[in-house]
DNA sequence: TATGGCTTTCTACAGATGTAGAAGGGTGGC
DNA sequence: GCCACCCTTCTACATCTGTAGAAAGCCATA
């Protein structure tokens, strides 16, 4: 019972994930996990025994699957082995807010609607440990470029980035703004976040 | 039944308003509405017959909140009677957030949590729309002010203030970040208020 | 005072949901 | 072949939720 094997705790977040996606955190019941993983009736009760337990394995796979993407754009960088140039960091973020809003635009709906349930919730707050590291990271990057007080400007510029996004995908930019997959979102999204880079770094 | 006076209609979704903070979507029901506003039970099931009907009146209570928060203040701004000084407006900007976070914290928070309800309930648009006019207004000022582009920046700059109040309020912002009200908090969000202003108008 | 039309309050009920435990089925050891 | 064990599937049930309609209360008019 206790005891879930990877596929069976993958089938059963991912298709979690998408019933958020679709249905914002009300839909996620454990007889609708089952039924959109095609799984028999019951299965993620028993998997999964509370609603909280359910939730928290949200939590986790979407942590897992984004600490991935991350670190997975982070070697493509590496490979590349030039020094970060704000323009050339500016398109990479782009891209992957990008796929983030196509690709990935259930999970990162799922993300948000989870955010905000930590804020009710203290033992979520693990979501938000990588959304720290992420932080750091971006403060270790505008040290190395010398910019003051890296680590507030750090967290500012994440911030920042993080609410275009919320904003392509929830807000009124899903409105306004091209399309997300297309190549005028991409350069919209570049010039966007580079402009926030440049401010970041002056 | 239909006709809802308005004290009626705001004593209930102000009540919503509470519950959707507190517990998220999935805590606003017609009875729970009924318990927090400390009205007879069956009164929100009464003068909101469905669930969409009371979400709808829930948006159209934070719009109706918000834009007249934005409205005053426009009005002390306007009392100023000075040309916008980017500086000027950036604390003035930062004090709406800080106000945000604390006394209106709760309304914030419910309005993030429609914001991703719209994104699967398209009648909830209408929330968005003075959304869209906050950057109509960002754009102008933008262009007052001589800078190119100032549509796209415009929107853009909306959304990243708005990525900084959501990182405030259920990011990892709310862990790192100084607690909101007080002055420390006031002069870092400042600070980055500043920040993307002055990368706006550059 | 009686009457008609409201607003407000109460009650009913079908269906969904969270949770626990029972039943079933396969696998390895002996 | 048999047994014990664990993983899986099914079932039960108290509670909660959405929704509709009935009952009660109020007020002005005649």
């Amino acid at each position: 019972m206790a005891t879930t094997s990877p596929e069976r705790f993958a089938a059963l977040t991912d298709a979690a994930i998408a019933l958020i996606a679709e249905l914002g955190m009300r839909g996620l019941t454990h007889r609708a996990v089952d039924a959109r993983a095609g799984l028999p009736a019951g299965t993620a009760s028993a998997y999964l025994r509370t609603r909280k337990a359910l939730v928290e394995a949200v939590v986790q796979r979407i942590a897992d699957l984004d600490t991935r993407d991350l670190a997975a754009r982070d070697v493509a960088a590496g490979e590349a082995g030039t020094a970060p140039d704000p323009d050339v960091l500016a398109a990479r973020v782009a891209a992957l807010l990008d796929d983030w809003l196509t690709t990935g635009r259930a999970r990162t709906l799922a993300r948000y609607a989870c955010l905000l349930e930590a804020t009710h919730h203290r033992e979520l707050r693990p979501i938000l440990a990588y959304g720290v590291a992420m932080r750091s990271r971006a403060a270790a990057l505008l040290a190395a470029a010398g910019a003051s007080e890296p680590d507030r400007r750090g967290s500012h510029l994440v911030a920042a980035v993080d609410g275009l996004l919320f904003d392509r995908l929830a807000g009124a930019g899903s409105l306004a703004a091209p399309p997300p997959g297309t190549p005028e979102s991409r350069a919209d999204l570049t010039a966007a976040v580079r402009a926030l880079l440049h401010a970041a770094l002056s």
